[in-house]
This record gives structure tokens, sequence and C-alpha cells, in this order.
DNA sequence: TACAAAGTTTAGCATAGGCTAACTTATATG
DNA sequence: CATATAAGTTAGCCTATGCTAAACTTTGTA
């Protein structure tokens, strides 16, 4: 009995780190969009979902059926044939998100990696780094800046 | 046209990051499986499908159709009501997994988090770790040892 | 040995995230 | 201003990954 508490408690802990990677996943998607939105946004006035599949690397199709659930999500307006555009929730997504990127990536940076290495890994790793985690590399970064 | 181009080009560097990304969660999975295959085999000589539910936090039929693909991709065999085993390739794979898990947990370690934070954010971050940031973890790893 | 419990598998369903092809709308230009 | 081209949408398909419920094997024990 003790030895199958023991057993099911030690399986739960461990489960714990596998559900947060499955839910880190779907939070990703949505966080990717609203950044480059964002990003979109400042750069031309406007984001299309042309520019969107483009950058993502994904079809046309596939973008206008996320936007969907990220509209449902209330992250996105949008109305037909038109510009997106981005919510309150959406823009501070966006924003939580960049601030993470750049500090994910400016660590990979003062780590010592390419700078083609910390754009490409950060873009994964920064969808699975914890608060702490986070604040740890910012830590890093202010005693070893980058150059 | 050459700016036309340059957009092109631009656009496609920059998607490659996402399609890292994309392919790196397929990958994901397998590796998962694998590695916790190989840790049960080492810790109680068999791995069967109801513990790999359990720790991986998934239900029982999840795992059985799961582990039916790892079979059609040659990393894992099994008969019906048996044991579940790893091919060559499936052992390979999960020692090169364990090793990068265990590269990335120290390093967050090194870097100063807990114990909790670093087994469950290194489960999320490993998969999108590439060759380059991992020898750059264990470089600072061999300089900044833990404790 | 027979049967109950534990473990495994199958069937059937849902959602997310991809794709292509066909269609509709907006826009720029001759 | 008419129309060709670019952009956006819809429909329909696929795979991966989850789930529950029901059926089937294995195995330990009365």
């Amino acid at each position: 009995m003790a030895l199958a508490n023991k057993k099911g408690a030690t399986a739960k802990l461990r489960s714990a780190a596998f559900k947060r990677v499955r839910a880190d996943h779907s939070a990703e998607l949505a966080g990717d969009y609203v950044e480059m939105i964002a990003d979109l946004i400042d750069e031309r006035g406007e984001a299309r979902c042309t520019d969107l599949a483009m950058r993502l690397g994904v079809a046309n199709a596939t973008v206008v059926k996320t936007l969907k659930r990220l509209t449902d999500q209330g992250l996105v307006t949008q109305e037909p044939y038109r510009a997106i555009f981005l919510t309150g929730d959406g823009w501070k997504m966006a924003e939580d998100g960049k601030r993470k990127h750049m500090v994910v990536e400016n660590f990979l940076l003062a780590l010592g990696v390419s700078a083609d290495t910390a754009r490409i890994d950060s873009e994964g790793i920064e969808h699975h780094v914890s608060a702490d985690t986070l604040k740890a590399m910012a830590r890093f970064l202010s005693r070893n800046p980058i150059n």
C-alpha cells in the first residue's frame, strides 16, 4: 500500500513535466501568430494573411483556419478580405512573448552560439521557459553582456 | 524585382525557424517514449503499457496507438499483450536523448534554477536545442560545475 | 481449475494543424 | 470602367495526438 502510493505519487510528479510540455505546445502557436501580427503591424501598418503564411512557412489556408481559432479565443479581430488586428489580450500576449523571446535569444548569444543558431533555437525554446528560468537567464545576461 | 526577391529571401529565412520547431515537435514524442521505455527496462527489466501511460500522464489507449507508430518507424518491437522492447535504433535514440536531457537539466541547475524547475523546463527545452547550443551548454557546465 | 483482477487492445470520437484545389473579393492598371 | 491579377476564403482531405467505453488476454489465487 505504502509502496503503491509512493509509486503513484512519483508517476504523478514525473507526468507533470510532460503535461506542461503538451500545454506549452497548444499555447505556442497562438503566441507565434500574435507576435508576428504585432511585428507586421509595427513594420508596415497592417498584417495580412499572405505575409503571415510566408513568414510561418505554411499555406494560406492554414493561416485562415488558425486565425479563426485565435478570433474565437479573443486574441484577434478581422473582417472578411481585410487586414488582421489584435485585441487588447492579443497585444499583451504579443508583448510578453516578444520580451521573453528577446531574453532567450540574447541569452543564447551571450552563451556563445552563433546569431543564426540563437535565432532558430530561441524560437523553439522560448515557449518552454518558465518564469524562474527566464529570470536566471536575465541574471546571466546582466553579468555577461553581449560584447 | 530586386525588392521582391529580397522579401522572399527574408521570409524564407524567417520561416526556417518555424519549420524547425514543427519538425522538432513530431520527433519529440518518439524521443520521450523511447527514453522512457529505456528507463523502465533499466529500472525493472521490462516496459509495460500502463507504466508508460502513468509516467506520461496519458490514457492507456493513447500509448497503444503511439507505440504502433513507433513500431512502424522501427524504434520499438512488441507482441500483443507482452512487454515492449527497443530496436537498435530505438536504443540509440534513447541514449542520445538521455545524454542531451542530462546536459540541459544540469545546465539549468548550474544556471541557478531549482531542481523542480530544471526537471520540468528541461523536458520541454531539450527537443529544441541544436548541437551548437548543446555544446555551448556543456562548455558552460564544465566551467561552472554544480556545487 | 476456475474465476476475478489487472493489463492490453480495439473501436469510435474529437481537436489541432497541415495540405491542395476551387471559388470569391479587392485592387490596380490599360 | 472593365478586367486581369493578387489576396482571401471555403471545402474537403490527411495525420498526429488525445479521450472513453467495451472487449479481450494474462495471471494470480481461492
